[in-house]
DNA sequence: CGCGTTTTTTACCATTTGGTAAATACACGA
DNA sequence: TCGTGTATTTACCAAATGGTAAAAAACGCG
């Protein structure tokens, strides 16, 4: 058995083998988030990584493979503000904090949201399941918190899922949309999104900004 | 000269030379906007279009010329809404007007949409220089306008630029986002997303909103 | 060191891909 | 209806692409 030693799933994974494993991942991350899936090539990814194509495929037994590894990552990472939400906290300032959190995963992690962007342009193809299973049981959940505190008078009324996708949309388009910002853009984009943001959603559900 | 009759640029275009170009720029709408373009095969677009792919590259020259095509046809098209903003009009309606226009396109044009995001997810390789000449004057123009109507105390003062990012951003998401949209939505999503938007920009910007 | 295991390289392979050349079929006005 | 330019097909090609087999090298541990 030469070939393929993940085939056992069993195994303490050796430094080399972490190391390299990590430095594909990172390297596939930067070509799958800017091409997707099917502009991605091995060769590409084997360059930036600093290993042979071949010695990718004794990591990684398919480019799908890689693919899927970086989407199963993503997903916990990209669920994990929302999780963060606290259904017992101030309304207001735990929105705010999910759009800031949210912001600032743009900021950090701008690959691994072109990533996601990639996918779900694409048509999730590989990503449905995991949003049915993952994303759709929490968006629920969440959407009935904020629900509440609109029906106690603690935020504004307003369409919570659509509150969700604006959030989503806002905040992800400073790292998908960045070649666009890079050209018409001026100053620091990022602190003044924060309090652009911040003032935007503060405005929509502050409860007596509907006093008018 | 059996071979492309393109090279001559004052040539009218025949009956069947026009069909087969809308056939093969329509087929391949559909496959750069969910593949991007490295993405895309001639084959796919071949299929799509039903055609041959040597007939395809009877009409254009190179695949990229098929993409550049698109992305030329596209500008205009993108442009157009933010072009009519009218400076004389009354600010807020004129910039609701804006956001209903861009989500009416999201609805009515949503491969033009995703086209344009897989485009500047890429690094807008072709469309850079497009955005520098056409898209960043425009920009300037209308928010140094409409920081006109916020000094005037027309609007509530924030920030232009920023303010058009969530316009597009907002609007956008709903044809770029789609598949995700498709797993979590419910309800006539167009309908609620216009009421939302229009609830959430005219709490942002209604003069008196700023005085509590 | 010596030797089994892990890792990497070399040399391939079949398929796909963008693209071309030339022959053939077709449209359409004189 | 004929002939000429237009449109389409057939048959290719070179390069790129995802992937494999097996030899060679490097590692690590007794």
């Amino acid at each position: 058995m030469a070939t393929t030693p993940l085939v056992t799933p069993e195994k303490k994974p050796s430094r080399i083998q972490l190391r390299n494993r990590r430095r594909i991942l990172d390297a596939a991350l930067n070509v799958f988030s800017q091409h997707g899936f099917r502009g991605a090539t091995l060769d590409q990814i084997a360059n930036e990584a600093g290993l042979s194509k071949p010695n990718i495929l004794y990591y990684f037994a398919a480019k799908e493979e890689i693919h899927v590894t970086l989407l199963n990552q993503l997903m916990e990472t990209w669920l994990d503000p929302l999780i963060e939400m606290d259904c017992n906290g101030d309304p207001l300032t735990e929105i705010l904090n999910y759009v800031q959190r949210k912001l600032d995963m743009a900021r950090e992690l701008p690959r691994e949201s072109r990533l996601f962007a990639n996918e779900i342009l694409q048509g999730a193809p590989r990503m449905a399941p995991h949003l049915k299973s993952d994303l759709l049981p929490l968006v629920d959940e969440k959407c009935t918190v904020i629900q509440g505190w609109m029906d106690q008078g603690k935020l504004a009324p307003t369409d919570p899922r659509h509150l969700m996708y604006s959030i989503w949309s806002t905040t992800q388009h400073y790292a998908d949309f960045e070649a666009q910002l890079n050209i018409i853009s001026t100053g620091d984009t990022y602190n003044e999104a924060q309090s652009y943001l911040r003032h935007l959603f503060t405005n929509l559900l502050r409860p007596t900004s509907t006093k008018i």
